[in-house]
DNA sequence: CCCATAGTTGAACGGTTGTTCAACTATAGT
DNA sequence: ACTATAGTTGAACAACCGTTCAACTATGGG
């Protein structure tokens, strides 16, 4: 029952610091946006919508386009920019039949460039 | 058999622009690094391993303090350590039985500092 | 030498997630 | 009004991912 002093679940007193840890405990607890933090980078965790933001930086492009560019199925594409949307990171505008996409702002990109950034010299 | 060409799958000539549709393919098929590049946001996109990489910006710790933070199991803990490590996220130094973990570089942290920002204003 | 403990690892289980398929909405042209 | 097409949506299936469990390595103390 008392999983917490369980050793080999959780370590025994000796190795572990309690001043420090109940401190970024507090810490860690007050960013309690955490999950919202790690559904961002969720959306972006996806080769297919990595594709769909790096061609949308290029230019607005209708659901057409980009499923021409990705090679993927209209649905496929309306699915994952679905995701991109509800986590606004796309804005779109309708223009007759079809539906135009486009970053909806430059935040994204500069997050990518620095990862991309990141891989390079690692 | 021709996928391409079936409509409702991939939608026909009318409404995609090719000149653009090619231009943006090549672009995007120069940054090969796609996949790459999603894997390190995938590292940052799961709850867990956000805590910890949270929890490292405050301080050098063992993995027996992480999984007291945390509040799971050693286990549980040194699995998503790995996936840090093998993405080059985390760093760790040997000590006896124990082992400090610390992040590699404060790249990272800038990119989550990022994320809060535009979660906040969003 | 032996035991306890910090940490790692592989297999397995359950939940999540991406794609496909089919059905649907809506707009444009005739 | 009818047909064709751009796009969305829900269900279903497969692949993926995180946690648990048990077995393992390795270090330190008696």
């Amino acid at each position: 029952m008392p999983s917490k002093k369980d050793p080999k679940t959780v370590c025994q007193v000796v190795c572990f610091n309690a001043a420090k840890v109940s401190k970024i405990k507090k810490r860690i607890h007050t960013v309690e946006k955490v999950n919202a933090i790690a559904a961002i980078f969720q959306a972006l965790s996806d080769a297919t919508r990595m594709k769909i933001i790096l061609s949308l930086r290029e230019s607005e492009l209708c659901v057409c386009d980009i499923s021409q560019v990705l090679g993927m199925s209209l649905s496929a594409v309306s699915h994952q920019l679905r995701v991109l949307r509800n986590l606004r990171l796309v804005k779109y505008r309708n223009e007759g039949r079809m539906v135009f996409y486009s970053l909806n702002d430059s935040h994204v990109v500069n997050l990518i460039d620095d990862v991309i950034e990141h891989s390079l010299h690692s």
